[in-house]
DNA sequence: ACCGTAATGCTAACGGTTAGTGTTTTGCAA
DNA sequence: TTGCAAAACACTAACCGTTAGCATTACGGT
């Protein structure tokens, strides 16, 4: 399954790597805004347009593993148990996905990020295109071509809610605390579409296991 | 109340006219991307670090005026009748807002910005740093020394039912809808914070006027 | 062995932004 | 009026992220 590589595809892998800690290891030591792409790259012995041929820009040298959020919560809402609700599951993944961040401090990203406020308004931009999948994700498990406009809102409450959780001086507690909010509010614009009649199989309830 | 001021700051602020006019004139004509703050200068007939002192970045000299819509989500919180709700006041300045940036298309930042994916990310992270001013007005509002996480998930959800208003084909109709969802999540976590008991002067209801 | 191509390198540049350094203009007081 | 400090402005030169252009090397399939 990941077998049939060749040397060539294990030697980009390789510089690849090697670009991407000899960033982590210059951002940790002098600060991210501190470090040039042209450090980065001489650190990690190899051009300028070589880090750029792997990493898009300067900041996805350190957002590199962080896909698995979109992932993430696409697969929640399409993988869910049969009768669980949408709200439930997203509710479930995001609790995981708090605690991976917040305990895990180990992961030397985590502090680089709180030292740059731009890092954080980079990190607020790319949540935003997250929530675009979401809602497209969350769009096509209702049956609808499009995002309807209660989906995008959805998608945009879940993803605040991830944000806000991050900040709380009490993760867990605030991330329940939003999702209070959320499932009422989707609550809310289902009642709204259906006046009086049979529930989609897809209802509601918060999550339980804590 | 607006009549002390001297020679010195009239100058000022015609630079700064000067400077805002000239880029606006550029951006309309070539687009946004294509103009260099170089040529916002020369047809400003100021140097180039003029500009940046009157201007924090490219992008700011498009968002100038927008000042308007922070201080209308703080006033409109601040400034509300005795007895309206918080959600209620905030959904009528909201109205006001959508309308006011979708029918007067007069106004050249608007095709500005939509051609500019680049102007658009700036735009989006431009609200989130409104939300937070919302959430402390909210919070004063509220008698609390700092923003609580719901405080905070309800500025974050207003700015978002702005933004999903403005990308919907019906503007109005999505930031009603959206707003009902809104107002049942502040009303879920009102509830979960008074048991049973006296309720606040401001409660809730929707706004009426349509 | 051969050729197309992906990966990498080097140079130079573009565009936003800023530091450093003067020069003019303005407000204010002696 | 004169003098002076500060603000506003100009000019130069650079830094930094990013990209284009082109040369070179290493690999993979034939």
């Amino acid at each position: 399954m990941t077998e049939p590589i060749g040397r060539r595809e294990r030697k980009k892998a390789a510089t690849r790597q090697k670009i991407a800690d000899a960033a982590l290891r210059l951002f940790r030591e002098r600060g991210f805004d501190a470090v040039g792409i042209r450090d980065v790259a001489a650190e990690a012995d190899v051009a300028v347009t070589t880090v750029f041929s792997h990493f898009a820009s300067k900041e996805a040298l350190v957002f590199d593993q962080d896909r698995d959020f979109e992932q993430g919560l696409v697969r929640a809402v399409s993988e869910r148990a049969p009768q669980e609700g949408l709200v439930s599951a997203l509710h479930r993944e995001l609790r995981a996905q708090v605690r991976h961040c917040t305990s895990d401090d180990a992961r030397p990203a985590g502090s680089i990020i709180e030292a740059s406020p731009a890092l954080q308004e980079y990190e607020k931009a790319m949540r935003l295109r997250h929530a675009d999948s979401l809602a497209a994700a969350v769009a096509g498990e209702l049956g609808l071509a499009e995002p309807s406009t209660a989906c995008r809102a959805l998608a945009r409450f879940v993803v605040d809610a991830f944000q806000l959780a991050r900040e709380a001086p009490d993760p867990d507690a605030a991330l329940d605390e939003v999702f209070r909010m959320i499932e009422s509010a989707w609550a809310a614009q289902a009642a709204a579409r259906e006046p009086i009649g049979r529930r989609r199989s897809a209802a509601s309830s918060s999550a339980g296991g804590r």
